[in-house]
DNA sequence: TAGATTGTTAATCGATTAACAATC
DNA sequence: TAGATTGTTAATCGATTAACAATC
């Protein structure tokens, strides 16, 4: 096993091989090599050995990889039996729609409080979440360390809801608006979901594809 | 202006330019220079540069580029404005919230139609559409032709609708559901808007972050 | 055993960065 | 004019692919 730095290409192939081998997993199948892994993601057999390499040896000679087994590794890697819990800020459409339709167990994670503005949703109760004021987000990451806040929040007010959570100690921010969060504070990673830039990019492709 | 093949990475960062551009307009900044752009951005003055150059001469030597027309030009490389539609298929949570939320001009997008199986919502109208049922879909996109189809259904009958999708004309597909779609139609472009993928890559980021 | 397939090292390919002549 | 900054070519860096000895 080396110990290199791990590139963010390999970082988000990971998420696509945990998918991956789940599906294979549901499907029954016992045993997968690189070969045949790579062939159904579009990867060649090289570079899923080359990935895995980074974190250890899961494989066998002559046989290839169990596939609940490399599952479990991924999860681990990933971080997935970490226990990590995430807060949601800004309960619109968006926010219903992650604490309604989002698996947060699927991905290691706990959804443990909902925050937003609005008195009319404000002490409703949303997928088993109880909405709270966003005025006790500090006292609430004071008696509850949280390992990720969730941005889904009008972009006027992000920057400054970021600040609180990190200040209230989270590691990561899942940022939903459509801004670039200026953060400073070293260690903290902000995970960008851009709809705008992602459709954009969907946009230049279909029109260069003619 | 050279005539190679735009690289992922380079198309992937064309949306980014266009957004802070679009806040140093909003800002009042006239002109900007490659090396005060990188820094805003977290980029080497070279690589936008060379990013630039694939598509043309922008800048001017001993000024830099001015915003609004630099602005313009990636709007027109990223195709914004071609005029492309787009049908929503789904409106549940995550639909009905890129519905009311989301900025589809913004992107050069119109959105046109949506569908979804409920007779509940079908017939309702949101942010100025009305819910058609999902069996119309075939007979609109042939009456409508349509750049793009939205997928914020159920993954069990994404594979089925992105069929109908590609028979109906459309030329991309953005692919909320959390399978990756195995399109064969050479042509067809499949955008992934992966929640999962994106959380496990920041759960990995934070756990290693030690 | 023979065949299959791994993990790793070396070779190649592609993307980023540096350098600089051109020129506004 | 002198200084600033471009677009492009060359150099470097990093990621992917190929090759292969090891071995199940």
């Amino acid at each position: 096993m080396k110990k290199e730095k791990v590139s963010n290409a390999v970082i988000r192939r990971l998420p696509r091989y945990y998918r991956r081998l789940t599906e294979l997993l549901n499907a029954g199948t016992v045993r997968i090599s690189s070969k045949s892994l790579g062939e159904s993601m579009n990867l060649t057999a090289s570079q899923i050995r080359q990935d895995l390499s980074y974190f250890g040896e899961f494989g066998q000679q002559g046989y290839g990889y169990n596939v609940e087994s490399l599952r479990n590794e991924i999860a681990e890697i990933l971080g997935m039996n970490q226990g990590h819990t995430a807060a949601l800020l800004g309960v619109g459409n968006l926010g219903r729609a992650l604490m309604e339709n989002f698996h947060f167990d699927q991905s290691g994670f706990r959804l443990t409080a909902a925050f937003d503005v609005d008195p009319a949703v404000v002490g409703h109760e949303i997928a088993g979440i109880k909405i709270r004021p966003i005025e006790e987000l500090d006292e609430y990451l004071k008696q509850n360390p949280t390992s990720v806040g969730i941005l889904t929040v009008p972009r006027a007010v992000a920057p400054s809801l970021s600040e609180k959570l990190i200040e209230g100690g989270i590691k990561g921010i899942w940022n939903f608006t459509n801004i670039e969060l200026n953060i400073t504070t070293p260690g903290i990673i902000v995970e960008n979901v851009h709809f705008s830039d992602s459709l954009l990019a969907l946009s230049y492709l279909i029109s260069e594809a003619i």
